[in-house]
DNA sequence: GACATTAGGAAATGATCATTCTATAATCAA
DNA sequence: TTGATTATAGAATGATCATTTCCTAATGTC
């Protein structure tokens, strides 16, 4: 009975406290975004997300542990986000153009100059260690996998041409989905529907 | 005759240069292609172009005038590059599957690990001044023009249909190239043969 | 109410940052 | 040869970097 078992999630031992650590994360989510792993100095994530550099240290290890809990939380909350946008999308043709549409919404205004965590990891690649390039290899493998899945899924039913190379397919759409959130870092997407349009043509 | 006129070049007045300018600007330019503009401290700009730290400031104003020299020797170098491998091609169609085919091989191996110092510089965009900004922007509508251009090219010598939404095209087209690119930091790009097919079928 | 435990916050630490300074070296003109 | 001029090289400089330390505050337990 010396051991106690942790029936719901937070232990209480010791002073709590007195910040939410999914917020926390959610406003490091946007520094990081912005700026990168490298570019996002300890004294800008504190003042980000208004915690102190102490208090950043007790709640991490260190500047690595508070990116890859931001990491893990955008890529959750893209998912969900993804997962949401796709729910009443009929045909799998009509799900890709709806990713499409997500993510030329999310490179434009504000968002699109905020930029994509994924992204800008890919960008200082070189800089990162090997945890984190795996974790970014990881998220990407993902994303490819599901381009797959939604074109197999149009396969299906009918919305996709049955000869269609999948693979190729999904590493174009793939290149064209980051590419489209680059270029928001600086500027606007032009014609959304004239694009989306273009794009499904790889489809046919 | 007290003014002499410059007939080369270098005009002679103390102790002349040791090294060759242009190919310390040619060194910047990997070292900010690899680590972008705010992860490229002195030192590391200093080691990988050979100067001293010194030299470096004797022969820059400062680190936004190195990243300067350096960016407009990229796009120089790769202006000369796209023209030369352009220049056989014979369609517009086969041009922009030779443009294809170039992004695909630069994003390939070590030199897709060291990246694309416009897409470096687009990831960090944020953290960039106005008049690096404005530069970059240039950059990226020369890219589009080309696009265009040669998409108008393709109408006329019957490759790309007539009623093909040029800009739309374009646009869909640069976000594919950026998008090789950055993924070129990380992995490796897949089937050439079949990607190049899957993007041209945009064209049809 | 004292103790153990953990959080909060600010100041200290030592490394690295961009930039400047200082001393020396190499060139041209006189 | 002397002077003017510019380059080289490495040592300051002061800011900022990630991280640690130290002290105080708040909680549960006994």
């Amino acid at each position: 009975m010396s051991q106690k078992t942790n029936l719901t999630q937070a232990r209480t031992a010791g002073r709590p406290r007195s910040f939410d650590m999914a917020d926390a994360v959610n406003r490091a989510v946007l520094v990081f975004r912005e700026r990168g792993y490298q570019a996002a100095s300890i004294d800008v994530i504190s003042r980000g997300t208004g915690l102190t550099v102490g208090s950043l240290y007790k709640a991490f290890r260190d500047k690595k542990d508070i990116f890859a809990a931001a990491f893990a939380r955008y890529l959750e909350e893209r998912q969900t986000t993804v997962t949401a946008r796709l729910a009443g999308v009929e045909t799998g043709r009509a799900r890709i153009a709806t990713l499409l549409d997500l993510y030329l919404e999310a490179a434009s205004g504000a968002e699109g100059r905020r930029g994509c965590l994924v992204v800008a990891s890919l960008a200082e690649a070189s800089g990162l260690d090997a945890t984190q390039r795996a974790a970014l290899a990881e998220a990407i493998g993902a994303n490819e996998t599901r381009l797959c899945d939604l074109l197999r899924e149009g396969q299906s039913d009918g919305s996709v041409r049955l000869d269609l190379d999948v693979p190729a397919a999904a590493d174009v759409l793939l290149a064209l989905l980051q590419g489209i959130r680059v270029l928001g870092k600086l500027r606007e997407p032009r014609d959304r529907i004239g694009f989306i349009a273009m794009a499904l043509k790889t489809l046919d």
